[in-house]
DNA sequence: ACGAACGTTTGAATCGTTTTCGGGGGTGGC
DNA sequence: GCCACCCCCGAAAACGATTCAAACGTTCGT
């Protein structure tokens, strides 16, 4: 059904080769033959067969992206900030969703390495480095993004997390805050460097956290505001209760929220509230809410372009970090000054 | 690198036929040979290349999947509740995101196409059938989500657009809402569907559309926030002005609540709003926002089975329509009874 | 004891490309 | 007029799997 080399070739009474060449412009083809391969395959609509071309050159321009959740906007800014770059390039993305379950995860990269993707890129939500070492063996190009693991050494593409959680507590303080908790998120290293972010910047202004200002959230990955309500609520009962509150993520900040408000207390007056993350609809919410702004566009587009050069490159390159620096984003939820 | 059927045939002194028929669970292998060569595919960690698959059986085993906007909540719910059923299957998705450009979502299905995607599942952003035709061309199965077009026979999953627009209009109306405006969509079939139920609903109570109650909103897939706070702007310079605004999806209604706000007017007092398609955040928004669900992740999941029966059937088989059942969901930004 | 029937295995062709290498024809230099 | 080039083009061999039909060794019936 579907239009062959071969059957230009036949109709134009050349080799497939020289269509083969022209389809990929070859320069030893003359111009008048070019000419009309290429008027014949307008004509028959031709497109080449990516499986068959994959097969031969072992590369299928094809790169897999695993996220824990694609309706995370963070995770789908990445994504779409990688697919703007590797449109551009010819390269087509495979995108799963591990719904924040490892074991999922480590299947799915299993797939996409049968899929011979050229590379992957994954925001991770494993505990062990297990599937990465499979997929170093396979030699297969990947780069982490987001979260990473001590002790592997792996490309990676995120922000400074320690600098959010700094620049965020910082912010607080400064806006008159002195008992600033933290609702934390898991054992992933940018829930972790947040944590240390956040205890540098109190040190550094000779404060420390008070017992129990630490608290953890639940599922951070999904219904993060579920999470944060929690969490909150375990933070009012404290005594003296918090002034200021540095959330793990937006979602959690949300919650944070909503708990507070239900508490009758108000944002930012009585408590203030800073998230991470700078989702889009940050600024419409109940209180629209501080944040830190990882640009998750610009997240993906260097791990794009760094899987592309990764992809081109003949030797194994040495890992590479890409740190990018985040930004406070001042809204309501944490202006107590003018 | 990778290991071959051949190497694994090699090593037993059986045939590559043996070991890719063990491999698909053909009936008429010794169950001997089978153990053997299943332990040696264990041994290897061998994975079957899909591509010389795809090349010589035709599928691939992948869908496509392009929408307008892989950051809008609800494309993101559609392709995780796609995925979610597809993993099951063995089968992987190829995500586009055409970012609202018709000329980009052609190029996008044209690429799909050339990697030979087994079904192609397409929410459009296009005015013109053209792309479709062409995909029928090359039989290759494909279903339309959430927008269809008049005049184009094909299989479409979404939910009753007008339905959604009456429901909510209804509801309005029994809050007590008499002058109801509308912002409405884009000229896709969603947007018309609603703006449709929006008359038949306010027809059913002897109303219509007061002059000038019907604003459009100017790009309803990106940014819909920005523009649903230009058109509320425009409906408040009506005198009298309305009391009650049916907004085509969520951000534009976050958009129209936010201009009511900045007006000095309170929302639902003075003018009730609702939206649709139920974002995830509705709830944590500054006025928690009612809206009608549309059950993104069931859209995906129906779209999914239905893609992989046309992949499965050997005739073409006539199109089907699916249409899902939109729900009310109330909160506090329409609720002016107890 | 012989052929048929059965269950298991395999050789060869195929899928649609790319790659490598060599050949033919024209051109220019000498 | 001959040789050396340079341009174009094509033949053949991959790539890694599946499919089809034929071959193989056993077992069974008679």
């Amino acid at each position: 059904m579907a239009v062959r080399m071969k059957d230009i070739a036949r109709d134009l009474g050349v080799s497939v080769v020289t269509v083969s060449k022209v389809l990929r412009n070859h320069s030893d083809i003359g111009a008048e033959t070019r000419e009309r391969v290429l008027k014949r395959m307008k004509e028959l609509n031709y497109r080449p067969n990516l499986a068959a071309r994959a097969l031969v050159t072992g590369r299928t321009n094809t790169l897999g992206l695993v996220v824990p959740d694609l309706v995370h906007p963070f995770f789908a800014e990445v994504a779409k900030g990688l697919s703007h770059v590797l449109r551009k390039k010819g390269y087509s993305l495979l995108i799963s969703s591990a719904e924040g379950d490892a074991e999922l995860e480590k299947q799915e990269i299993e797939q996409l390495m049968a899929r011979r993707v050229d590379a992957l890129i994954v925001a991770s939500t494993q505990w062990t480095v297990e599937s990465f070492r499979r997929v170093e063996e396979q030699k297969i190009p990947y780069i982490l993004i987001d979260r990473r693991f001590v002790g592997l050494q792996a490309n990676f593409v995120g922000v400074d997390d320690e600098a959010a959680g700094a620049l965020a507590v910082e912010h607080l303080i400064e806006q008159g805050c002195r008992r600033i908790a933290h609702v934390r998120g898991p054992e992933v290293s940018t829930a972790i460097g947040r944590v240390e972010g956040y205890k540098r910047a109190l040190a550094n202004r000779g404060l420390s956290p008070l017992p129990g200002f630490i608290v953890a959230g639940k599922s951070a990955d999904d219904r993060g505001d579920l999470s944060g309500y929690d969490a909150m609520r375990q933070l009012l009962r404290l005594d003296p209760r918090p002034d200021g509150v540095f959330c793990y993520n937006d979602p959690m900040a949300m919650g944070v929220i909503k708990a507070i408000l239900d508490a009758g207390l108000r944002v930012p007056r009585d408590i203030a509230v800073i998230g991470c993350g700078n989702v889009v609809y940050a600024e419409l919410l109940r209180v629209p809410l501080s944040s830190i702004d990882q640009d998750s566009a610009a997240i993906g587009e260097r791990a794009a372009k760094m899987a592309l050069s990764l992809v081109d490159a003949k030797t194994p390159v040495r890992p590479r970090t890409v740190l990018l620096e985040p930004k406070l984003v001042v809204r309501e939820s944490s202006r107590r000054k003018t």
